[in-house]
DNA sequence: TGTTCTACTTACTGGTCGTTCAGTAGACTA
DNA sequence: TAGTCTACTGAACGACCAGTAAGTAGAACA
């Protein structure tokens, strides 16, 4: 949403200066971490992105820790809604996962550089490890449709839940690390595929 | 193949003390950039874990990159090693890109950290830069599998093959983040799991 | 015109970074 | 016994780190 260059503020002190507010910062300084890592990225390199200077970015946020946290919050807000809305409530387990996926690729597309530094976290702050706990909870809830899915006999049994899990989410995650939006693949076909990958394979119809 | 304990080396120096070799401080250092990040961890805390100082880690190696260096190497050397191997140079297409994919989850097994590290580069600096080259000629390798056998039409073709190939290694290269050896799942089942789910998919069989 | 507010600025603090250097304990060799 | 080698130790280096303190230009408001 908010742009690489600084945004218009509306009440701005400073005539030819225009002001950051917090989503601009966000979005440098989480592009930032994702080129860097968060622990290995310095203030002074986020404000040399920015433009300005160290101590401007502690007028919008109280310190580096609260950059990060900002920043997986929305992540992790916009993959939970997924589960909240009705097709992943409602109807067969199979088509409730198919459901979830799609909103997880459609999620990791439109907000990639949130999500990437939220697959990337390591857990070494307690930040960092309640974002897991709650990526964690997702993670669940998806483990529990693989799971309703087998039971209903339209999903292999015969490998390992949490396996079976574990590479769905391995495929779809791997999508931060190459796709790049504008590219020649649209979100919803690259949905499509992985969706159709995940189900039927790559071997040839049988 | 190093432990985590200090080796014992044939022609030490002082007593009481077990000297460490270049392959125990690998394996620490890597444990250690894959805990934090290589740009993260410091020379400090990577003397720590093994117990020394850290001017005790330059007798060793010429610097903190030449750690990154090293342990790339073999993790890079490993994979490479599987390309060159008979069962990916002679029969069918497919029968050689399994191989080859059979051959990665050996490889991210037995060297897991190892090739977490190489996984989890961003290319910062030109010994990062020439291992995602390497490793991206790695991947090219695998991609013209999928295309030879896409054109032998035992793959199939409805989709894109640099798709394919990316949520093929994004399946693969996710084991490193979950998958701890000594578990319940054996190597051979894990290599045999991915590669059906790879091939056939997640749905019941039709 | 004077006060208040926003959005900064420059200058600085104590601490940590990768790396170097000079020195040395103890085993081995001549 | 003297000299050489390995494998370190401890102190120090300048550069950089996250965060702070104090000051201020300009717009809005009274």
């Amino acid at each position: 949403m908010a742009q690489t260059a600084p945004a218009r503020s509306t009440g701005n002190g400073r005539t030819g200066r225009e002001a950051y507010d917090l989503s601009a910062v966000l979005n440098i300084a989480v592009a930032a971490f994702n080129d860097h890592g968060y622990e290995a990225t310095s203030m002074g390199v986020l404000a040399q992105r920015l433009g300005t200077s160290k101590s401007a970015i502690y007028y919008h946020v109280s310190g580096k820790e609260d950059l990060l946290r900002l920043a997986l919050d929305r992540a992790l807000s916009e993959l939970e809604l997924v589960l909240t809305r009705d097709g992943a409530t409602q109807g067969p387990a199979d088509d409730r996962l198919r459901f979830v996926l799609r909103g997880a690729v459609d999620v990791l597309v439109k907000d990639l550089p949130y999500v990437t530094l939220l697959l990337r976290l390591r857990g070494n702050t307690e930040v960092e490890r309640q974002a897991l706990a709650r990526r964690r909870d997702f993670d669940r809830a998806v483990a529990a449709l693989v799971d309703e899915a087998r039971a209903d006999g339209t999903l292999r049994a015969d490998i390992d839940a949490r396996t079976t899990t574990r590479l769905l989410f391995g495929m779809i995650n791997s999508i931060v690390e190459w796709y790049r939006p504008g590219g020649p693949i649209t979100p919803e076909r690259l949905a499509d595929d992985v969706i159709s990958v995940a189900f039927d394979g790559l071997a040839t119809s049988r």
